[in-house]
DNA sequence: CTCCCCCGAC
């Protein structure tokens, strides 16, 4: 038998090495049968254990602070900063004010720091406060701690104001605190303000450099980022990643791939942030190619033990046009599946059109007893109103709130209407909106509007445009749909009014544009360029293959294109042909037969060029597979994976 | 510093 004080530190380090809470219980049991458990300081432990070091078993966590006889302020501290980090993190503020009302104990310093964190995760000014006055006078305002808490707290509520404030306030704000006025200027959206609190810092290690490139890169002000990084002192592999996700989540994917180049070619090497950065661009990107030589690489290094890496890839692999190695890869994860993992796959196989397979794997995640989050449930019910699934997916969204306890975002509630509207039920999706308790936004109008167009209801496409003009009068995108279901109808002299109306205000279409791969070049064709070397071999294959559709297949162009042709007759015959038209010539001009002929488009496929496309396929005997929008249409023998409903 | 996230725009 240990000695006691051994046994203590035995109980301790055991409780360190426990990840998830079947096996802390097991801790638990032994500490109830040693008598430990009413140890506070080891009780304390396994508080904060169960409360912050593992996931989901916080409400094991509540349940032993109840059961303990007078619990101290550590306790109370641990309670409030698990809640502060959880779901719900406003019931912090629960075990504070217990503590508070306390005669016997009373909070501390940290009670505040953690409870002002939960108060910020609940972006909640109000309590936020109260709390700065209460600090106040308990004196703990002047703490440096609570103080650089306030800062965050002001910061994350939206009260730029106070947040300047609580720092000018200081008496001697150390790095933290300028650290953390930085970051609150830049959550502010006061660039400029950052860059002056950065150019007053007395000090600045690594960590204030790397808050401002996260800044300006997240704030899309990458011209600046990069004079920062070259400005450095020191660079760290924070300090890359940062400049790489920056480039990528900002849609500049070259200079993305060019600093992670840059990255192997100083020495440096990857980390596993620096390649999820990278291959999150490839998956944005399309870059399938890139993508595969990353996964070599990544796989001989050893980053496949890394889960954020696989889900990662799992991504690259979808939004690639390959959902067979994105399966792949989740399937043989040598590390545990995340949420994130789930949640990756459910959305790869649901923009590829396998709506019930995803539905599958939701279940399967459940009989694992991972727990989705909202993300997962607007993958699932993406999947839903994409595959025509309209009872399955209402059925996911009660399940969500009803089983799960996830309330439902705006998001949620336009995946309902695209799901209702995309399946023409146009009215109950109006009625829908008209019942959520959210107030809609303008992309649940344009969602609707989306719909209208697809099934061609004037009425409601008309009431649905004159709430986006109040909204957002400035969208193009809108005015080219509600042109679209007059086009459909045939009703020229309206399609005509808007153009005009278009053209007074000098509203600037989307160029819709279409790239495809070949011998790893990028060929990039956008709708009304001026013509090239490239495009003019492109346009001649598109002739001869759209003579060959006519002759052989008896195709003739749908409406909206020979409106178009009309409208736009004075002008080259190029700006009539849509870009993913000319990159599936190029594509067959170019590459070897029996080769997939993969394509990314920025804008969603036409419904004229989808027929084009599953004539091409049958016609040519190729498969090409197109990236849209927000899903893949993989066209073979004359017909898409989407079942033509998309 | 990260991975998964509703709509639409030729």
């Amino acid at each position: 038998m240990l000695g006691e004080g051994m046994e203590e530190g035995w109980v301790v380090c055991l409780l360190s090495k426990c990840r998830n809470l079947k096996s802390t219980k097991q801790i638990h049991c032994h500490m109830v049968k040693t008598g430990l458990h009413a140890d506070p300081f080891v009780f304390g432990k396994l508080l904060l254990h169960c409360a912050v070091s593992i996931s989901d078993a916080l409400h094991y966590s509540l349940s032993l602070f109840h059961h303990f006889p007078n619990p101290d302020t550590f306790m109370h501290n641990t309670l409030i900063r698990g809640l502060s980090l959880s779901q719900t993190p406003l019931f912090s503020l629960h075990p504070f004010i217990q503590l508070r009302r306390l005669s016997t104990l009373s909070p501390d310093s940290f009670s505040f720091a953690f409870v002002l964190k939960g108060v910020a995760n609940s972006r909640q000014l109000r309590p936020g406060i109260q709390l700065h006055s209460q600090a106040f006078h308990l004196g703990f305002d002047t703490h440096i701690f609570v103080g650089t808490t306030l800062i965050s707290m002001y910061a994350e509520c939206g009260d730029s104001l106070s947040a300047r404030r609580v720092f000018d306030e200081m008496s001697q704000p150390n790095v933290v605190a300028w650290n953390a006025a930085l970051t609150a200027a830049f959550r502010c959206g006061d660039v400029e303000g950052a860059g002056d609190v950065f150019g007053r810092m007395p000090v600045r290690n690594l960590t204030s450099w790397n808050a401002m490139l996260a800044g300006y890169a997240k704030a899309g002000e990458l011209g600046l980022a990069r004079r920062v990084f070259y400005d450095m002192p020191l660079r760290d592999e924070v300090s890359w990643s940062t400049m790489i996700i920056g480039f990528a989540q900002n849609g500049c994917f070259d200079e993305a791939f060019g600093f992670f180049r840059q990255l192997l070619r100083e020495g440096i090497g990857a980390n596993e942030v620096s390649l999820t950065g990278v291959l999150s661009a490839c998956a944005q990107a399309g870059a399938f190619e890139f993508g595969k030589i990353l996964h070599g690489f990544l796989e001989k290094a050893g980053f496949l033990y890394v889960g954020s890496v696989n889900n990662a890839l799992i991504d690259t692999y979808s939004k690639c046009g390959n959902v067979a190695m994105a399966r792949l890869v989740f399937q043989n994860m040598p590390v545990a599946r995340s949420i994130v993992s789930w949640t990756s796959i459910i959305a790869g196989l649901a923009m590829h059109g396998y709506g019930e397979e995803a539905i599958q794997l939701f279940h399967e995640m459940e009989e694992t007893g991972v727990r989705p989050d909202g993300i997962t449930f607007i993958s699932l019910l993406y999947a839903c109103s994409h595959s025509g699934l309209v009872e399955e997916g209402y059925g996911f969204f009660s399940k969500m709130k009803n089983v799960y306890g996830i309330e439902p975002a705006i998001e949620h509630y336009g995946c309902m209407v695209d799901l209702y509207g995309r399946a023409a039920r146009l009215h109950k999706a109006y009625e829908f909106i008209c019942e959520m308790p959210v107030s809609p936004n303008a992309i649940i109008w344009r969602t609707l509007l989306g719909a209208c167009s697809i099934h061609g209801n004037i009425e409601l496409a008309e009431l649905v445009k004159a709430r986006l003009a109040e909204m957002d009068p400035d969208n193009s995108g809108d005015h080219v749909l509600l042109s679209n279901v007059y086009a459909v109808a045939g009703k020229w002299k309206d399609v005509a009014s808007i153009r005009r109306t278009m053209s007074e205000h000098s509203m600037k279409k989307t160029p819709g544009w279409s790239m495809i791969e070949i011998d790893k070049v990028i060929y990039c064709f956008v709708a009304g360029e001026k013509p090239n070397e490239v495009t003019k071999e492109a346009h001649e294959k598109l002739r001869e293959i759209m003579l060959r559709l006519r002759v052989e297949a008896g195709y003739a162009p749908q409406l909206r294109i020979v409106l178009h042709d009309i409208e736009e007759e004075e002008k080259e015959d190029s700006v009539s042909k849509h870009s993913e038209k000319l990159a599936v010539a190029f594509g067959i001009a170019k590459l070897p037969k029996g080769r997939i002929l993969r394509i990314v488009k920025n804008l969603r496929v036409c419904g004229d060029c989808h027929t084009v496309m599953k004539l091409i396929s049958k016609i040519y005997g190729v498969e090409i597979v197109v990236r849209d929008r927000s899903r893949f249409h993989s066209f073979r023998d004359g017909f898409c994976s989407c079942r033509d409903y998309w």
